[in-house]
DNA sequence: GTGAAAGCGCTAACAT
DNA sequence: ATGTTAGCGCTTTCAC
């Protein structure tokens, strides 16, 4: 069970080795008559071109690294389902490198040649792989989160627009006592959110103490906690802003199971809108993004500069909405 | 900006080039001194090996691919992540290939060497992937759906049993007038819960009528469009098992939507019991499987496969079991 | 323990 | 339009 290679097509269709591979790549320079003696050789031997080979030979493997956060954080899932279908639609398949925030990531199988071109979604203040990357001459791409500086291509949301949109609802319906939930304080989608957010309520007159702030790595389990810490306090919020949807979730889930009423005792709002947000039963009023586009556009930035490695560094920032669901409510009278 | 190869750090090590290559692979037969001035050579140029180059001498390249539906369905998160962190564990990494389950998929990068395996989650009868595989010596390993074929390594439900846990659960609740929303019908998760279910019914005396059988592929809008189909009969239904978790969403949607109360009005159950189902908001009552273990086990199988071609095909069939959330009741009184 | 030489399967450059 | 030759960077075999 030996594999077929080209120079078996080649035997059997009477050819040379290097014009099976020009025939099969339609390159000029075959004519349609060997071509098609060559097609039919191929597809007689179940040919398959070796991609190590050619990967080795040209340096381009069409594939694309996505350093992503677990799947079981729903919003990666809506964000990654959109780069995948466009990376699909252009001839890339997709390799997933796990990153999980805590343990260092191991950045080698994204500088082994193996890869065209690598998209973060994980990145933070401090990160050290983009910086490695474009040293290495490995065209990346920055998603949702970004290091702080200034030289890579970036596809993120408006956090600070986002973040003030956020503020300016809550005190429209009448909240005083508004606390917040952050992510990781490392990432952009956190640290700018929050400090849009105080920066805006402070504007409007309301202040941000920091018992009323809580905070931890994006997750459920951390919404439950950042919840269950500010409603506590005496007196309690009447309104909570989440850094993103899943830290509302776990809120969400921790309000359940105290049986505090949302949006009866407590509004809850969250930020990026990811697709499970929308579903009637969960119903989570949430500063929107558009993820798809937000996807896509990470991945025409990697495209285009796969192509052209000389561009300057882009920006593209996604503008923000709010969209109202089931879970805000003016404060309880006298609450 | 050339690339750093063996032969530079060879040379800066003062040594052969294969001798970089053994060194740095900890092989017996070289001594800790020039172990340790390799690796200092190496680190200082900041030396990764080129995969392509390691692949096309070793054909090992530690990936594994996995053919998958779209991401936007939570389920394929579900069964996803945990087989991501467990090859990922073992030092593979997954190269995803969406399938859509309408358009052929498109086998080529399946077998051009590039990957030391594959995992189906997509695969029906008739599906001619497997085989083609088999018949090439791709490792391979079917996960939730199977083929029908008995040859292959499989990971998957206990569907009939499960499908029959739920029919006695609806009967022992009281409810007689029962529907079906169904899946694809070429793959097994559909074909068979629905089999099973209709069978244990009848053998309780009661009866799955194809008035009360819906059906379509497997998306939150054919759950919708199966349950607005079920209840625009007359009588209808008081309750409806789901393939999956995905069109028990779907119908529950299209119940907020109706404003028909769930499960006041008629009962909701789904199979699979996503991550997302055990949400408090969405609460859905479901057969459950250890979507976890089931990755993880089609992981594992793949990767002794892969150490021994040679084994029989063996499956794993893994248990079933009811979880009772908020989506079940009796049927109302005179309905 | 280490070096020299060969080979994995492909594409690219150069002849003709 | 096609064949010949070389080379991508690694691992492996075989000498010594």
């Amino acid at each position: 069970m030996a594999r077929v290679t080209s120079f078996d097509v080649a035997r059997r269709a009477g050819v040379s080795q290097p014009t099976v591979s020009r025939a099969l790549r339609d390159l000029r320079g075959t004519s349609a008559a060997t071509r098609a003696r060559v097609r039919a050789a191929a597809r007689e031997l179940g040919y398959v071109p070796l991609q190590s080979g050619r990967v080795l030979s040209t340096r381009l493997s069409r594939r694309v690294g996505i350093v992503t956060g677990e799947l079981s954080n729903p919003f990666y899932p809506g964000l990654l389902e959109p780069m995948i279908a466009a990376l699909h639609q252009r001839g890339y398949l997709p390799v997933l490198i796990p990153d999980d925030d805590l343990d260092a990531l191991n950045p080698e199988p994204l500088m082994d040649g193996s890869l065209d071109g690598v998209i973060l979604t994980t990145a933070h203040r401090g990160s050290a792989v983009p910086g490695e990357l474009a040293r290495r001459g490995v065209p990346c791409v920055l998603v949702n989160r970004e290091t702080g500086e200034r030289n890579a291509d970036v596809s993120v949301a408006a956090n600070d627009e986002g973040a003030r949109q956020a503020a300016r609802f809550l005190v429209r319906l009448g909240h005083t006592r508004i606390g917040f939930i952050g992510g990781l304080a490392e990432t952009t989608t956190s640290s700018l959110r929050e400090a849009a957010f105080a920066g805006e309520l402070r504007r409007l007159g309301r202040d941000l103490p920091s018992r009323l702030v809580a905070g931890g790595p994006y997750s459920l389990g951390h919404g439950r906690a950042g919840f269950a810490r500010l409603m506590s306090g005496r007196p309690a919020p009447t309104a909570i802003f989440c850094a993103n949807d899943i830290l509302a979730l776990g809120a969400m889930e921790e309000a359940c199971h105290r049986r505090v009423a949302v949006p009866g005792e407590v509004s809850i709002i969250g930020f990026d809108d990811m697709p499970l947000s929308a579903l009637t039963s969960v119903g989570l009023t949430t500063i929107s993004v558009d993820l798809a586009e937000m996807g896509r556009a990470a991945v025409h930035l990697l495209l285009t500069r796969i192509a052209r490695p000389g561009l300057p560094a882009r920006r593209e920032v996604h503008a923000t909405w709010l969209t109202p669901r089931g879970t805000h409510a003016p404060p309880r009278p006298g609450s």
